[in-house]
DNA sequence: CCTGCAAATGTTATAATGTTTCAAATTTTG
DNA sequence: CAAAATTTGAAACATTATAACATTTGCAGG
């Protein structure tokens, strides 16, 4: 897998959307799924940009396609998406974002700036390890972990408070 | 502080409930900060288990009190009682949480057993730390972090797929 | 080919969660 | 006490998500 673009800088960024696009397609095909074109429409919606987005902003996209579309069909979209780790839900925002880590198993925590709302996601080993072991320090299994910072981004540091 | 309950475990939950609400009083105190009527039934409410608590169901115990109240009286209570460190917010079950380490400066972590519901508060100064080093690592400046980990608890570990 | 099953999508309605706005009451402060 | 600030009440509304059932599509086996 290729060298990745970092969400906060100037990136030609229809690149990361092909590359997503492709990478999901060879991924289903790898695990017998069916990339239907609404499921490819979302994910391509989801990718326009390093911005999380709603679901019910992918329907209006959907809706100005001309595609007359309706609650169940995007979050239906998205559940495939997420299953497949295509996509990610951000709990705290409500929102949904591409994944940058697609195929490799993994556990992503989200670097969130509150300023110019994009999002990067991140691995880090560490951190899984220290998560891992404080909840089996408690006995605890740990399935499934969310893991959310917000903050501000470097760029967002430089100029603060204004767009 | 005195030692702390173990949620999955039972204990006298009378005890919590009624620290957690002297502790609360005294902190409110210390922050001049008002613990009105029904904030403090609002957080002996949430306080009613180790259990998350959405906050309509916090409205429905309220209006079998008699009390006549609508949403936002409950979402401000709630907004109070975060803004002072007196309850959590759970993202992903969109629910609240008696915090357990009221008034000592933390960032919390949560283990939620998928099967019980139970939810433990836990404070692991190794996990914050990678937390802060990986956000570091990328320029990123973390201001609030929400960490939330689904799985199951000892208890359920023990006993699989039955109440 | 076609038939029948399973998966996917369409459609309508509704549930669950959260906010805006403005008015009234209460508390604090000068 | 009077003015200002905080808190609460109340109604309407906005946003996010799901339930239930009908219809269509893709595909395997006869």
């Amino acid at each position: 897998m290729s060298a990745r673009a970092i969400p906060y800088r100037p990136h030609n960024h229809d690149a990361c959307v092909s590359q997503a696009l492709t990478d999901a397609r060879a991924i289903c095909q790898r695990q017998n799924a069916r990339l239907t074109p609404i499921r490819e429409r979302v994910l391509e919606l989801i990718w326009q940009s390093h911005k999380p987005l709603g679901a019910y902003d992918v329907l209006a996209e959907l809706s100005s396609d001309g595609h007359n579309a309706a609650p169940p069909t995007v979050y239906r979209a998205l559940d495939f998406l997420q299953q497949h780790g295509l996509v990610h839900r951000i709990a705290s925002l409500n929102a949904f974002i591409g994944c940058t880590h697609a195929g490799e198993s993994h556990t992503g925590m989200f670097l969130i700036c509150r300023a110019c709302g994009n999002v990067l996601e991140l691995i880090a080993p560490e951190v899984s390890t220290e998560v891992r072991r404080a909840a089996s320090g408690q006995g605890f299994l740990a399935e499934n972990t969310t893991l959310e910072i917000a903050g501000l981004c470097p760029g967002c540091q430089a100029e603060p408070e204004h767009e």
